[in-house]
Parts: structure tokens; C-alpha cells; sequence
DNA sequence: ATGTGACCCTGGATGC
DNA sequence: TGCATCCAGGGTCACA
């Protein structure tokens, strides 16, 4: 589901609104997530204000002073900031009560998480292994070309390896990869360097044109304040196989890669 | 170490 | 208005 665009849009709808205030109430309605949801929660965030919202890869970090809780949207999950008394439907696991309003988190897959962090949440044995930030400037074609060398996998795979890159997923590696005109068949560690910095603008813009769009939404991704992104209509080639390529008119193909499909123009990509 | 594939879970689309 | 099958924005784990 969401990538870094939909976390990041969800963080920048939230902060606003959220950042600052006081948790007043806290309902959990399932056990477990992907993880056991974090005990004594209500006891933990009770009075407690929430001073800020930062974002590392897909997970998103709350700020409580006295520890953060950190939440993953997996494959379905959201956000969502709800009217006090707005009765639960079936999937909304979490809430935390902010006075008149409640932020919800919804995720019907559930291989989402939230969990409670007390100290450095960057140490944090989810966090701690984590690659670059794509959006910062340190990310570049000399550090892609770092994380990458001699790596033998193909090179759509490797840009979804969290390990090499955050936030990345299956929709923005096809896209970006289609943007830089590179073939997603290829060995990683083989991208020459110039293409390298290529496809480092690409996934730079793309993921940046997705924030503004408000994110993609396919099926389950809104913002907070429920709304749907538009950038899936600027899908250049995710889920348009035999569609035309909206470049050069060549029917978009997809093929299987580690289990997860990927799109492309084989005219376009090299 | 690196690279694969199975698996966690629910719901929607499709085909019979 | 059934049922079986496949597929889905992610990540972890076991295994070659």
C-alpha cells in the first residue's frame, strides 16, 4: 500500500493538526498487528502532548517526549483524523483520542504495526538497518552506486531493498525506473554510473510529483482527512500493462520479479 | 554474504 | 445470489 508519498502525506496532513495537542483517550480493539500491540498503551500516552511527527522510510515516528510510537501502514493501513463519537467499522484497530477528535488507524490487512519506543528510536532494531532517505541530498548517484556495487539482483528489486534505499516500493520503483529509461531486468551493480544519476533524479521527482498529488490511491490508501491521491492517474506505468507507453506509444508489458510484478516499456527501458 | 520463495491477512475481481 | 482462484502500495524469515 503506501510508499513514502502516502507517509509523508499523511505526516504533513496530520502534523498540523495533531502536533502540539494532548492524547486524552486511547482504544485498541485487536491484540496484535504484525507485532503485539503495545501494552498499557492508554497508560503510556495518557496526558501526554504530542510534540512532533517525523517520518524514517514507510514508518512513522510520534513523538511523545517520553518515548515515540512508532506506526507501519503495511499493506492496507491509514490514518485517518475522525469526529469524536464516529462509530468504529471493522478494521479500525487503534485510536488515539486528541480532545474532539480521534486519529485512526485503520489497516485491514493488518501487517501494519505500532509499537512503543522509549529512547533512541533510530536504534531501534526496525530502524537501525535502514538506507538512505531518497529525498535528502546525501542520496545520490555516488551513494546509490555504493549501496549497489557488485550487487547482482536486478535493479527494480534492489530499489525496493530498504536496505539500500527507504520508502521505495512496488509502484515507485516500476515509475522511477521508467522515468530514468532503464530496463528493470538489470543487474544492479552493471547500472553505469550516468544512468545511475539519472535514475536518482527520477526517484527524487517522482516520489516528490507523488506528495503533491496527495500519493496514489488503488484501493485502500487516503489521507487524513480522507482523501483520495490522484497521482495513480499519473501512473506512467504501473498497472498499465497493455496500455500504450505514454512516451513513445509501445504496449506497456510486466513481468514477476522476487514475487512482486513490475511494469514497463521495453522500448523505453534499456 | 547474497539471492530466492513462502508466508503473514483480508477483501475485491474474475471465472465457473 | 454460490465457490474457487488469483491478486494486492510491505516486510520477515528460512533456506540454497
Amino acid at each position: 500500500m503506501p510508499e513514502l508519498p502516502e507517509i509523508e502525506v499523511t505526516r504533513l496532513g496530520l502534523t498540523p493538526r495533531l502536533v502540539g495537542r494532548n492524547v486524552d483517550r486511547v482504544t485498541a480493539r485487536v491484540h496484535a498487528l504484525r507485532y503485539p500491540l503495545p501494552s498499557a498503551l492508554a497508560r503510556k500516552l495518557g496526558g501526554q502532548r504530542l510534540l512532533a511527527i517525523r517520518r524514517r522510510g514507510k514508518y512513522l515516528l510520534f513523538d511523545f517526549g517520553t518515548g515515540h510510537l512508532l506506526v507501519h501502514l503495511g499493506m492496507s493501513g491509514s490514518l485517518r483524523l475522525v469526529e469524536k463519537g464516529q462509530p468504529a467499522t471493522k478494521h479500525d484497530h487503534l485510536d488515539i483520542g486528541f480532545d474532539n477528535e480521534v486519529l485512526r488507524l485503520r489497516d485491514p490487512r493488518r501487517f501494519g504495526a505500532a509499537l512503543w519506543i522509549e529512547g533512541d528510536p533510530m536504534s531501534h532494531s526496525l530502524l537501525a538497518h535502514l538506507g538512505a532517505e531518497p529525498l535528502e541530498r546525501r542520496f545520490d548517484a555516488a551513494a546509490l552506486a555504493r549501496a549497489l556495487r557488485d550487487r547482482r539482483t536486478a535493479i527494480k528489486p534492489a530499489l525496493m531493498d530498504a536496505s539500500i534505499v527507504v520508502g521505495v516500493g512496488n509502484i515507485y520503483a516500476s515509475e522511477s525506473l521508467h522515468r530514468a529509461g532503464i530496463d528493470p531486468r538489470l543487474p544492479a551493480g552493471r547500472v553505469t554510473p550516468a544512468r545511475l544519476a539519472k535514475l536518482v533524479r527520477a526517484i527524487k521527482s517522482t516520489l516528490r510529483n507523488a506528495i503533491r498529488a496527495g500519493g496514489s490511491s488503488l484501493r485502500d490508501f487516503v489521507a487524513c482527512d480522507g482523501a483520495l491521491g490522484d497521482f495513480q492517474t499519473r501512473h506512467r506505468v504501473y498497472g498499465r500493462a497493455g496500455e500504450p507507453c505514454r512516451t513513445c506509444g509501445t504496449t506497456i508489458k510486466m513481468l514477476r520479479q522476487g514475487n512482486r510484478t513490475t511494469y514497463y516499456c521495453p522500448r523505453c527501458q534499456r
